[in-house]
DNA sequence: TAGACCTATGGAACCGCTTTCACTGAGTTA
DNA sequence: TAACTCAGTGAAAGCGGTTCCATAGGTCTA
């Protein structure tokens, strides 16, 4: 691999010029640069971004860290910020892992990635480490948050208003007739579960129902866990007669449990996600759900980060929260005749 | 950020002592490792792996390209990927990047990730970089293909039987009794879809039946081109009972043009899928197609890529061919009453 | 006791770039 | 003609590690 010093040599140049030829970095005559030009196309160099990343402090990489890539939610995002991150002028390179929302996992990799030097990060925390991001947010090393928070920790964000969010799907399980409403959530320390549960609660409070603490119950967060986790939920059924699911994977799990008990959706259980799937319109049942703008959060994230890396003048986070949009399918009964709809709803 | 010599002096040490200490890599006295040790603990030190790359003239990292992480298939894959890469001794990382199927993308990620010296590359080639390629593998530079081969470049792949995986497809759908039997399919310069063509053309003829051009129909490769070209198809009918969707894309695109039209699969046209979803129990129709071992083709590949990265020894490149699994579930009618197939198969 | 050998550590070159500072020679001004 | 300006380029330091080679001091052998 020939180096810029190879290279200078056969253009009969300093390697000060062949680096200002390759980064259109300062003025060199027309004539100087053709020879620089020929002499890298001969010895087909390329500048070594490893010595220039270490000569110019800044690796123009940015850390990915989310739960799982195979999670649609999570390629989405991930496809928002590559697109926006290579797009961008500076075509920042992506560093991807996946946490499993495994705590150590993501110390692990909150370690490589800063061992490599990675110019910022865009992560779905955990929860659980608190210290270091708390150390690297103090030290005012660019992080962005995305479909959570840590709470009280400075850093920017990009998130759904899942309050709103659960808010509207529990009731729009209400305005159909449902009483007993399930739900199904992951366990997790970062905010967005608790405030799905929280909406939650606001409507069926709003509603001037009760709340029924048999019906929230907990999964791991794989479709598998999820399944398992609804099986035993439908085994010991406590008279509900729809379930929420607060997010796709749950949502995943609760169907193939259904499927695998023989029974029909929404005819003899209503499913509502909080999380759409792209190919949902292809499918029964047709899924009631709110849809994530997943990509766009990669993307402002994205665009929040770079701000940050642009003018390293400090400024207070920004926390920008999306909306997500209920669309109304037929996974909740919306679209049952009165008679099968009301014999769903009253288990 | 602290620097190896901030520790050593901290330490009371040399720099080449610290070194050792971080990487184990001689032997230091027990009670010089722990004055090494504490000043790293105080100073916060942390290695800086873009120096250690330069020095070590490698970095660690892996370039992975993929058409769409958007796609399960791909995002399975790069699940294996990452899961091999990491827990591996070594902890390569990962460098990821879509290319959307368009070569001056994928040309663009090459040039990007080889600036960035990734030790090995492994990428589903889209076809139409292949001076690029060709000089690389030549150089020695490890390259792995995935899901795709390109012909006569002497690389590592990791593919599955796919003459026989449509084979299979196309023969269940003959054996059910159908007879005209659309394909949909990309088009891509890898040889993948020509091998699915190629086994699809075997199955009819082995079965007696004659091929009809008409039956053919491609797309581009996003569930959006993929529905509007089977709205294109399904409007000028061909008379054709059932479809050989020749990857999930077309597959999805294949079942939303349906939907939009008011048809129901099987009952009204018998949908075969080259590529399964690991949701499709949850859904209805469940689908029958052929389950690739995503997750497992790029466990292997990274096992043949660490095995190019060990020892400098060139080898003969290693062709691993996967194979897909059949699994019949009802979209092509196999569960159906004779009655209601044989109305399905006789257009 | 001299030489050989071994153990634990240090000195410093070097990886390939970027960038500061300096320099040369031509043109301009007084 | 001397002094100055300016355009174009070069020399070399330095980014932060790794690793080769050297060395001091101790132990062992003859």
């Amino acid at each position: 691999m020939a180096t810029i010093q190879d290279v200078a040599k056969a253009a009969g140049v300093s390697s000060a010029t062949v680096s200002h030829v390759v980064n259109n970095s300062r003025f060199v005559t027309p004539e100087t640069k053709l020879k620089v030009l020929e002499a890298i196309k001969k010895l087909k160099y390329r500048r070594d971004g490893v010595a220039r990343s270490l000569r110019r402090n800044s690796t123009g990489t940015i850390g990915l860290m989310i739960s799982d890539i195979s999670n649609p939610f999570y390629s989405d995002l991930v496809r928002g910020v590559e697109d926006a991150a290579y797009s961008a002028n500076k075509g920042y390179k992506l560093v991807l892992c996946n946490t499993d929302e495994d705590p150590s996992k993501e110390r692990l990799y909150l370690d490589v990635m800063l061992e490599n030097r990675i110019d910022g990060l865009i992560m779905a925390p955990v929860g659980g480490n608190r210290e270091v991001l708390a150390g690297l947010i103090d030290d005012g090393f660019p992080v962005v948050f995305v479909d959570r928070d840590l709470p009280d920790l400075l850093a920017d964000s990009v998130t759904i208003d899942n309050r709103t969010a659960a808010f509207n799907v529990t009731n729009h399980l209400i305005g159909l007739g449902h009483r007993r409403i399930a739900v199904m959530h992951a366990i997790l320390t970062a905010n967005s579960i608790e405030d799905r549960l929280t909406g939650y609660r606001m409507a069926i409070e709003a509603a001037g129902l009760t709340i029924d603490p048999q019906l929230l119950f907990h999964s791991g967060s794989t479709i598998d866990q999820a399944k398992k986790a609804s099986l035993v939920f439908l085994a010991n059924t406590k008279k509900a007669s729809a379930v929420f699911c607060t997010n796709n994977f749950m949502t995943l799990g609760f169907l193939q449990a259904m499927n695998e008990l023989g029974l029909q959706c929404p005819e003899n259980f209503a499913v509502a996600s909080l999380d759409d799937f792209p190919w949902a319109s292809a499918f029964r049942p047709q899924l009631t759900a709110v849809a994530q703008p997943a990509y766009d959060i990669g993307k402002e994230a994205v665009s929040l980060m770079l701000s940050r890396l642009a003018d390293g003048a400090p400024r207070e986070p920004t926390h920008l929260v999306l909306n997500g949009e209920l669309i109304v399918r037929e996974s909740c009964g919306a679209k049952l005749d009165k008679e099968s709809l009301a014999r769903l709803v009253k288990p």
